[in-house]
DNA sequence: GGATCTCATGTTTTT
DNA sequence: CATGAGATCC
């Protein structure tokens, strides 16, 4: 008892052991609602005798959950048996799977759809209903779908008002059809479908109503209406419902969350009692000032009083880059100088709005040979070459699923082309068969009356056999080892072996997938497959020591920092463009922000460039209008036109630059007109040897600069020498700005583009 | 049937 | 600019 609240201020104390019945928690940033998540589990458990049998935690994420299973475990010493702790989605797949006997359309087999599946599908549903996918898009359509199932609308239930949502629903209706016809949901029908079935059986609800008694819910702001939906229902019977959120980190609105299901939540129980979680244990007084004055201008706010003890603190750093080039390099620059300071590269995180930003910043990382972590670059259950092995999978474990089928027939090229597909499908769809099932029926029973003779049969009787032999060994080996066989049989290496390092590359991803596989040695397949849907690898992302750590702001989420950049702070990117013209929108921007200065432990920089490229071409653009809202005492780089003035100077002092040759800014102005921006100045004209080091030398850099174009110092065939890479033979060079871009083939780690300015290559007879 | 090219497209993306 | 899907060519 003692041990468990302790350490625990008022309110999470209040919190933690609130009486049953519905609470609510409002908890600001960094106000430990994990923590009184978590204590309230091990509350319930050890002071109230609650059986874990009878507790339904849920959040959003993989990794909360991981977390919070962590947490609880810590608490109470072991492991509790029996408590349910997961995604809403992984909750409801469990309840889906178990109950698939009353379920109409889906037998246990049934597989998770991503989101290039369910892509798939539309198109097919569209070609089916003999719509042009020009007029009508299929994401846009995807989009229509997914909003109505956030919604819990039925495609029966969707109301069309205008021709595109009258064709949206018929496109919906088609798509849920084919879903059903590949014994496959998709994300969102996970979440409806669990409702569903408690809506038509009420037998079924109640025996979920009886188990849990007691529910939580994390980040409740974040809940769509099916799910809210689902979690009211599951807690009709005992109402102790205990839920923590803050609309003010509401950022998925586009993805069907409604942090008015907060409001809703107090009115549908006017006796929940309402906590408010105020003290933040995480920033200093002046980034949460900061984060207050950004988020104060948002409506219908329920009002926290946010304090810390930790009060002043360093002011926020703003500042202005002349372009994205320059915001990088300055932002390595202050990294370097905070680590003088003694804080790790790890310490740091930078953030931007969109993926897009993260390229620019990995550059110039990568140059300075300065370690970094990107969170969710492309998933790696995404990549091609594991879709398809996932595919191979899916098939086997479900032969169901057409849209595997469709994506594997050909996977690597068998011979199969587009008429040889087209034809299997017509026929099987005659036969009223799955294409799966008739291809394999054509190639083992000689019975089988069908439309194929010569090449095309013996191809698809190839194909068929061996999709035939997997399924039989489906049950009888290890998931691993059935996956051997099939990349043996398929002699997929061969198919990604195209001699480019690309293609080692893949296969590489195969066989981490592989390991995957291998290293759970008795999960079935059907286990293995519902994994490898529902959680993704950045749930396992390792630690990369003292790697700063880049994301976007949506991912920063519930993380937390001592140092944090925001970059990119301009009218269009931040709030992002699509959202200029709609108030709603608006206002998730500044949440988008509030979130990102809230990461921030001890500081927070934020920059704007005065140029930025998108898609190829570079136009001005304007500060944020959020930066207006940070009073500026908490912000030392001036007001916006001082900044703005400086950023003149600076611009104007470039040789021969009026129009901005970005290539050539970086070095150019990194060490010497920016330390007044590093913190703290002391340190940064002390010059740090690394950061030296990076840099070529004063003489090699102003002739870089002042070189006139025209004049490649490097050509084809010459022998060059790289610090990292080795030795090499140039391949070709191009002058690219102010810049030249050589091209080096290195015998030991393939072929290099290099800037000739970083690269520091030597020429070798 | 497979390779190559062109053209449209581009916010965020817990599951 | 950079990517990917679809059309077109061989």
């Amino acid at each position: 008892m003692k041990t468990l609240l302790d350490g625990l201020n008022e309110a999470q104390r209040t919190a933690v052991m609130a009486p049953l019945g519905p609470v609510l928690i409002l908890a600001g940033p960094g106000s430990g609602k994990t923590r009184v998540l978590t204590t309230r589990v091990a509350y319930l458990m050890q002071e109230m005798n609650v059986d874990p049998w009878h507790i339904l935690a849920v959040t959003f994420t993989n990794k909360a959950a991981k977390e919070m299973r962590h947490r609880v475990e810590s608490l109470l010493g072991d492991q509790p048996r029996g408590l349910t702790m997961g995604t809403f989605h992984a909750t409801c797949v469990r309840i889906l799977r178990r109950e698939t006997d009353n379920l109409q359309y889906y037998d246990r087999d049934f597989v998770i759809f991503d989101s290039s599946d369910q892509l798939q599908v539309v198109k097919q549903a569209l070609k089916v209903l003999n719509l042009d996918d020009k007029k009508f898009p299929p994401n846009k359509m995807l989009n229509g779908i997914s909003n109505a199932k956030n919604e819990l609308i039925t495609p029966a239930m969707y109301a069309a008002s205008n021709y595109i949502s009258e064709i949206t629903r018929r496109v919906y209706s088609e798509y849920q059809l084919l879903l059903q016809s590949n014994n496959a949901m998709d994300f969102d029908d996970l979440l409806m479908n669990a409702v569903l079935l408690f809506e038509e059986r009420p037998d079924i609800l109640g025996k979920y109503q009886k188990r849990y008694e007691h529910i939580l819910v994390d980040e409740f702001q974040d809940t769509n209406t099916t799910q809210y939906t689902l979690i009211k229902m599951l807690a009709a019977r005992h109402e102790n419902l205990f839920v923590v959120g803050d609309s003010d980190q509401s950022i998925y609105k586009w993805r069907g969350a409604d942090f008015r299901n907060i409001q809703r939540f107090r009115e549908q129980y006017p006796e929940a009692q309402l906590i408010l979680l105020e003290q933040n244990y995480r920033s200093t007084q002046i980034i949460l000032d900061a984060a207050k004055a950004v988020i104060r201008p948002n409506l219908n706010r329920v009002h926290k009083e946010l304090f810390t003890v930790r009060q002043g603190g360093v002011p926020i750093v703003v500042r202005e880059a002349y372009n994205e080039h320059e915001e990088a390099e300055t932002i390595l620059d202050s990294v370097e100088s905070l680590m003088v300071e003694g804080y790790s590269g790890g310490d740091v995180a930078i953030m931007y709005r969109t993926n897009a930003q993260s390229r620019v910043l990995e550059e110039t990382f990568l140059r300075a040979g300065m370690p970094y972590r990107l969170v969710g670059a492309t998933a790696f259950y995404r990549r091609r070459e594991v879709k398809d092995i996932i595919a191979y999978l899916r098939l086997v474990h479900n032969p169901a699923d057409a849209v595997s089928f469709n994506r594997i027939l050909n996977v690597p090229p068998r011979g199969i082309g587009a008429k040889t597909r087209q034809g299997l499908l017509d026929w099987a769809g005659n036969q009223y068969w799955q294409p799966a099932g008739a291809l394999i029926r054509m190639a083992t029973d000689p019975e089988v009356q069908h439309p194929f003779s010569g090449r095309a049969l013996n191809a698809l009787s190839r194909f068929g056999n061996m999709l035939s032999a997997w399924i039989n060994l489906r049950d009888k080996v290890a998931v691993s080892d059935l996956l051997d066989v099939i990349l043996e049989q398929t002699s997929y290496r061969d198919y990604l072996d195209d001699g480019t390092t690309e293609g080692e590359d893949r296969w590489e991803n195969v066989m981490e997938f592989r390991g995957a596989a291998g290293e759970e040695a008795d999960i079935s397949l059907s286990a293995f497959l519902e994994q490898v849907a529902l959680v993704s690898e950045a749930d396992n992302l390792e630690e990369t020591p003292n790697a700063t750590t880049l994301l976007t702001l949506h991912a920063a989420k519930g993380l937390e920092f001592p140092i944090v950049f925001l970059t990119g702070l301009e009218d269009g990117l931040l709030p992002h463009s699509r959202s200029l013209d709609d108030g709603e929108e608006l206002a998730e921007e500044r949440r988008l922000l509030y979130v990102g200065i809230t990461r921030a432990k001890d500081r927070v920089y934020l920059s704007h460039a005065f140029r930025r490229t998108f898609y190829g071409d570079s136009s001005v653009s304007v500060p944020s209008r959020f930066l207006n809202d940070i009073p500026q005492e908490l912000t030392e780089g001036g007001s916006p036109s001082i900044r703005r003035r400086q950023s003149k100077k600076r611009i104007s002092s470039w040789p021969g630059s009026s129009s901005g040759r970005q290539e050539s800014s970086r070095r150019s102005t990194s060490a010497n007109q920016y330390s007044e921006w590093s913190r703290p100045s002391s340190e940064r004209s002390s010059g740090k040897p690394s950061a030296k080091s990076r840099d070529l030398d004063g003489d090699t850099l102003d002739e870089t600069v002042r070189r006139p174009p025209g004049k490649p110092q490097f050509r084809s065939g010459l022998q060059v020498r790289h610090s990292r890479f080795g030795e090499g033979t140039v391949i070709e060079s191009k002058l690219t700005g102010n810049d030249e871009e050589v091209t080096v083939a290195f015998p030991s780690s393939g072929i290099k583009r290099l800037a000739a300015s970083f690269a520091g290559l030597e020429i070798i007879e």
